[in-house]
DNA sequence: TTGAAAGCGCTAACAG
DNA sequence: CTGTTAGCGCTTTCAA
């Protein structure tokens, strides 16, 4: 609207001629500062300032001291659901404390996300929630070096001598229900499909598996993994190996992850396994396409909402309090029936 | 690692002394001037740079002019997989560039998208890529008004006076291979379901739909064109609708949109209506969960890599060449043979 | 080839 | 109550 002579944008100084009073008053008037200023000059500020269209300038505002306005999420699978919705949820919550995010993804690659990191370190950001690439708690040293509250999501660290703000699922549980669903339906021989990969949310699993089998008195030998890299593909060849087997050795399948389980559940479908008649299946996880198979799924369902939510306000709490005690929150996993299991 | 006194984070100031050199010259190292400088200073300053852990304030430097680093993309709905692969595609070819990107989410609320633009305004972002809520063109006024250059992707403006960068889909040309595909097949009674919207996406949608019937010389009273809010609900009810008519009037179906193909699809299936049996059906869109229904859908594919190729790049053009005339591009859809058409 | 110094837009004492 | 002014971390003349 307003003819811009220049093509520097408008600044504060402009305000302040506009208004016919000084920086410095502009400034308290666009910072929610104590000092008081006559009502008649704060208007005439704020009119000048909607005229020539002035945005206060957050880079250079944050170079005094001040917040920056900037968070970060960086996560390691952004295709995946559940980090997606968390990611959604974290950003509108973020939002609604003035915040503005950036969402970034490191594809379980660990040079990448450093690179990231860096990018972020660069633009001062004033927090950040990490989801680290293979687990690896390598690169929180440079967010720590540059002070930057950061908080922990989902990935732990193996053998970490740090405490750091956490929010995660308990992954060892989640598998553990499932497999007890399973055996409480009187299955006995139950396989599990997994990931494989060195990240302790994979091995949790694998170990609430197994802690379900031993409770109702079923052997090592009766166990049955299967894991392999998290792809469809990968799914579909378990489902094969597992084929082979059915009936004869296994009657039930703990679906480890999801883009494992969409293989394997395509395989089923199109050999002709039913769900289920033919095999019993439980997955962990609540992909939006788990929404579309019928029969309906047996899923895991974790607290993507509240740990979000959670995470979030850590995040926040902690920018206010840098020096507090970490915080670890694990959250549950529930079922969520559906009729993929066979009595 | 190095021990920090202050709480301060380190600055070229920190490193022109331990290096034993001026600010200018530091600063110079770590712009890519054409200034020279003796290598062995050089050695030295980022050997001092090293040890303290500087990395340089991007916010510090974008004040005196330089490039901010930051791009932004803002689109209406961010649970569309249509968006969110462009988004994940956009932000790593931005990032091979050196930029962050922060990604937000309008929620199709005007409101929202300006409070969203007015944050990226204060942070004097670089670019933005804008999907529009609801198309509508009043908030791109912020980004012209702060000189931010901006390309507009998928959501055209209506009566539009301005000429903007675009880059967007033949929306019209999507529906109409759609439509044209079934009758094709020999099918004569089609419907088309979708959503009910103002934006032009839409219109230029059904307006396909009945240049094809036309082209096959069926008249008016042969169309069918259902619409509804963007949900799995207004889908079942669509299907239902459908049902009520099926064989009767109607063989065929358009799915317009695949949140409202969703509900009617479940609804089919929840309902024995088979397809390609019962309905034929044809999917604009290719979300993850059409893999997984069989038998497989037929689907209308847009070409999202390219587009999102297309919207960095041109995005990062303009932001060398601001005053080049504005570029449009519009992508052309395929068809996705599946097998839910009767012949 | 390097350094001193004047800003960039903004904040925060400190005076008035 | 309001204005002056000294920075913040960095870039960029301009001299040396």
């Amino acid at each position: 609207m307003s003819a811009q002579k220049t093509g520097r944008s408008v600044t504060i100084k402009d305000v302040a001629n506009k208004a016919g009073t000084s920086i410095a008053t502009v400034s308290y008037v666009f910072s929610n500062n104590e000092r008081y200023i006559r009502p008649d000059l704060r208007e005439r500020v704020l009119k000048a300032a909607a005229e020539i269209g002035y945005v206060k300038n957050a880079a250079a505002s944050s170079i005094r001291g001040k917040r920056r306005g900037l968070l970060a999420v960086v996560v390691a699978q952004f295709g995946n659901t559940f980090f997606t919705r968390m990611c959604v949820e974290i950003v509108s919550l973020a939002r609604q404390e003035g915040y503005v995010v950036t969402l970034c993804n490191s594809d379980e690659n660990v040079e990448q996300e450093r690179l990231i990191l860096e990018r972020l370190v660069a633009q001062r950001i004033d927090g950040c929630i990490l989801s680290s690439a293979l687990s690896l708690e390598d690169n929180t040293a440079l967010l720590r070096q540059h002070r930057i509250p950061y908080v922990v999501l989902e990935r732990s660290f193996p053998n970490s001598t740090l405490q750091h703000d956490f929010v995660g699922h308990d992954n060892f549980q989640s598998a553990f229900i499932a497999t007890r669903r399973l055996l409480d339906a009187g299955h006995r021989r139950i396989a599990f499909a997994g990931w494989d990969s060195p990240i302790p949310n994979v091995r949790d699993r694998v170990d609430g598996y197994r802690a379900a089998l031993r409770e109702y008195g079923l052997a090592a030998d009766q166990e049955n993994v299967l894991t392999g890299e998290l792809s469809e593909a990968a799914g579909r060849w378990m489902a094969e190996k597992l084929s082979g087997t059915l009936g004869a050795a296994v009657t039930a399948v703990v679906l480890g992850h999801h883009d494992i389980a969409k293989g394997a559940l395509l395989y089923f479908q199109d050999h002709g396994i039913r769900w289920p008649e033919d095999i019993s299946v439980v997955m962990i996880g609540t992909p939006e396409w788990a929404g579309v198979l019928r029969p309906r799924l047996t899923c895991i369902q974790r607290p993507e909402h509240e740990m979000a939510v959670a995470t979030a306000a850590l995040l926040l709490e902690r920018i206010k309090t840098p020096e507090a005690p970490p915080v670890q929150r694990i959250f549950s996993s529930s079922i969520l029936e559906g009729h993929s299991i066979r009595p």
